[in-house]
DNA sequence: GGGAAAGAGGACTAAAATGGTCCTATATGG
DNA sequence: CCATATAGGACCATTTTAGTCCTCTTTCCC
């Protein structure tokens, strides 16, 4: 389904309830019942994002986690990497030549292509876009569809 | 890693390689052999794009599959969908209205907007692209980060 | 008509990823 | 020193994924 797992879209949920009150420290169960989510699932977030250093933490009484950066400096691509590992949209498209069918697949070059377009656009969305309700403007545009047209048959010398 | 399922990533390959040979109809074992992939695989994958409308098959000896439309009409969105249903970030982008956290989630509308872009994106890039090795060219350019830069203490009012 | 060559449609299974819980250790503040 | 937090894993159930296999139907050709 090209989609998140469910457990990236809790991060980012969790992270935009932590941007929308950034000047203060926030616990795991207090985010917990904001989110309505399970504690015990939201601490495993919240330590997952701080490993990688999107949040900081403060252990102790008092403690909490706090973003690393401004909303506007953590985009999307973090959030969903933090969680994820890498963006792409096939194995390949990270994976250092482990591939054997990538000289018969004929597919791989395009299909990377797909993948940093996807990447450059979810850079472009930051955490301070998902945590407001303002609709954001994205730079890809409905109707393109900007494709040359060959003749069914150009494909046909080889 | 918000990718493809390998079997996804087969379905492409395979439909370039029918794409690369659109006037005459392939049968799966041609198919499986070309893209070294095991035959039982490269069937499946044949019926399921030939249920889903992308794939015209016929039956008895000289059989096999041939496209349903030009490979300008078939997109990436096109085979995605038919592998993995339809394509949306999260959950809630596209069933209807069984998130219970849709209210207190509050990223809701934001991440639909991506995933329309996305799909958008997809949706400009078609068979023809990815069965050709010449580059293509995607509508997102790179640095765009065209963020308002709201103060970092501009969340707090409520 | 009969047989071979193909696809249609599922049932089934092994392996891996996912989502979620829980426990112990460590740090901090009062 | 105790209460409150996070850190770091171990662990488990369930679902999804990838892959195989079997039986049935259609079509062509001799």
């Amino acid at each position: 389904m090209l989609k998140l797992s469910k457990l990236t879209d809790y991060a980012a949920v969790i992270m935009a309830q932590i941007a929308r009150q950034s000047d203060q420290a926030h616990t795991a169960s207090e985010l917990a019942q904001r989110v309505h989510l399970p504690l015990p699932t939201v601490s495993k977030m919240l330590k997952k994002l701080a490993k990688s250093g999107l949040l900081e933490s403060r252990r102790g009484s008092h403690g909490g986690y706090v973003l690393s950066r401004s909303p506007v400096e953590i985009t999307a691509s973090d959030i969903i990497a933090a969680i994820e590992g890498p963006i792409g949209m096939t194995e390949c498209s990270h994976a250092d030549g482990d591939c054997e069918l990538l000289n018969t697949c004929g597919v791989a070059d395009n299909w990377q292509r797909v993948s940093q377009a996807i990447r450059t656009l979810l850079d472009c969305v930051t955490l301070a876009h998902l945590a407001q309700s303002n609709p954001i403007k994205l730079p890809v545009q409905l109707p393109i569809q900007s494709v040359t047209l060959p003749t069914t048959a150009a494909s046909r010398e080889h």
